[in-house]
DNA sequence: TTTTAGCACTCAATTAAGGAGAGTGCTAAC
DNA sequence: GTTAGCACTCTCCTTAATTGAGTGCTAAAA
């Protein structure tokens, strides 16, 4: 489905997509023959243009407008004619590290990196939490706020922190809860929390009940903040820069704003779109080929971001299809890497 | 400054803000003969509404429009002829509760409350956390995560949690931190927070240091957390139904839009927004009555609610002047009377 | 004195019409 | 294969005309 395009129509379509990022208005033959030299008359690249729509690339709006990429021409673009290269400017990597280094609390460095993300890139930018299923159980302590009032604290070796405060129908003793603190910290800790699942924290509890005295509902609460904290999906999405998309022209009708501004109120869909991508290092979803409907008229750049070299979770930013890709592209791979740095130092 | 109307004036001028209300447009003097039986002609309701208007309490467009309420045209209506009553349909308020008792994380419960408020009012809900100044320091503990990184965690009597990872350039022994931890409790447990300021803690440090051999960075760590966490004003404001300002005929123009999007992003804004808000029980702020200039017209209706007694937080709504008050303001009351009840139960 | 009918007047909002401008596709010449 | 020329198309902007809701004022009626 890919064709090779003969160089003159490969920089013909990468003159008018990069000039549409710029003016987010169609092209016509005789701006493109007047901003970029290319040696030949409007004449021609009109007949240029007339087979690049042919083959897709390009799409008309009206008989009488320029050219316009298509998803395919953009697909085209991001994928032939921009360099992947990191272009990094040096220092700006260590310029951020050190801005943010302070931030101890993951929680906060992420909501900072979606911050500085969309700043950098002047779009919505989306960060989900590192992904629990390949955390390892660091920490989990159980203390006693109050006679029947617990706090359950777990901590993840990605440097997630967990608590609930749970209330029982009858009080513990000090020496019960010391116990139960040696108890679970050995079977629970330092395991993978995708192992953690309902089989193996039944065994656990079983095993418990032989040697303690205890009621039911303490385990049951316990199995709650287990699936509802750690369970696949179910990670927060953190938001940076909402109201960037206002500021595309694309987004000039009221309409289209209220649509994507709810969109964004819905935890779970950012969820579903998050979760879509692959679990490639830098993935690009240009228009159509997004699976949430409402999305379809934009693109996501998106990295997965890696904590002592596993995969845990993903940065991007989200646009319109008319993005500036070269430069989100490379952004969205800095702040990547940045991001799992942080954490990673943060979480010790 | 506040005249007393007669009757028919009274009536006209509810009559006028309740129109207004639904329509959104001006409210003309045939409409009101028509559709409230005032028994008058439309003549002589335009007379009264030429010396409502001399009084302050309509506005004009323009020369050959409808009137339109003005902010003191509101106060009135609020003040004179909104009932206060608690009108509350008998049961919804348990079926909330109902709703939301297995919520034990307080945060859970705020964010909660916060949509719970928006989807009754269709307006943006804000609360705010409760206030650390008048809570108590209910439990301080640190445990080990690793040689050299230690979690601190806070818990104050109004069900917050606040933790933190603190990376230290020494590492603690088992003995240490469990002194450190019987110390800390004797010294800082079941103090008002208020009371936990810079020069109680200078002082507690200098007895630490007597008699226990410790890194200074622990303790600066420590401040800060309390700093951070505790400071007055800086709590966190939850928001909810963002989207729904948006449905709003006052916000159909982007710019204002992009105004209120980018405010409602800045957290020190609605910190300053909320925390202007006096300390009765329900408030309300029309139009120019609000100091911060981006909000001069929109009304906010807040109410403060309790736990076991204390005024710990603040509850409540910000939307167009042309408000449905009567409606916003018992939803408001009845909500934050549930998130009292809701977080003292789940703090225990 | 208060209320009402009548009427001229005002002003925003909608619709209609007339360019202006940007761009195309086609044809014929280079 | 490339280019100049030209008729044609379609959107966008501006201007003008029309509509309609609503007012203020005056003079008569209650």
């Amino acid at each position: 489905m890919v064709e090779e395009l003969d160089p003159r129509k490969k920089q013909i379509l990468q003159a008018i997509i990069q000039e549409h990022i710029i003016s987010a208005s169609p092209i016509g033959s005789k701006t493109l023959a007047k901003k970029y030299n290319l040696d030949v008359s409007p004449a021609t690249i009109r007949n240029e243009m007339a087979d690049l729509e042919d083959l897709g690339y390009l799409e008309q709006p009206h008989t009488s407008a320029g050219r316009v990429p298509s998803d395919k021409g953009y697909r085209y673009y991001v994928d032939q004619l921009v360099s992947r290269e990191k272009n990094e400017v040096p220092g700006v990597i260590e310029n951020i590290e050190n801005l943010y280094q302070d931030l101890q609390d993951v929680q906060d460095i992420i909501s900072g990196m979606a911050k500085m993300l969309s700043n950098m890139t002047h779009y919505t930018a989306m960060v989900s939490e590192p992904k629990s299923q390949v955390s390892r159980l660091k920490k989990v302590e159980i203390m006693q706020l109050a006679d029947n009032s617990l706090l359950l604290v777990l901590v993840t070796d990605t440097g997630m922190v967990n608590n609930k405060i749970i209330n029982l129908d009858q009080s513990l003793s000090a020496r019960k809860i010391s116990y139960l603190n040696r108890f679970l910290s050995e079977k629970l800790e330092n395991k993978l929390l995708a192992n953690l699942d309902t089989n193996y924290l039944k065994e656990v509890e079983k095993e418990l009940m032989a040697r303690l005295d205890l009621s039911v509902d303490l385990f049951k609460q316990f199995y709650n903040e287990f699936e509802g904290a750690f369970e696949p999906g179910g990670v927060k999405v953190y938001l940076g820069g909402t109201s960037y998309i206002l500021e595309q022209p694309e987004f000039n009708d009221l309409e289209k704003v209220k649509k994507m501004l709810r969109l964004l109120d819905q935890e779970e869909m950012l969820n579903k779109i998050i979760n879509s991508m692959s679990g490639s290092d830098l993935e690009i979803k240009i228009g159509q080929e997004n699976e949430v409907e409402d999305i379809k008229n934009c693109s996501l750049v998106v990295a997965t971001y890696y904590i002592s070299n596993r995969a845990v979770g993903k940065i991007g930013v989200i646009g319109p299809t008319r993005m500036e890709y070269p430069r989100v592209i490379s952004s969205v791979d800095v702040i990547s890497d940045i991001l799992g740095k942080l954490i990673s130092k943060a979480s010790g």
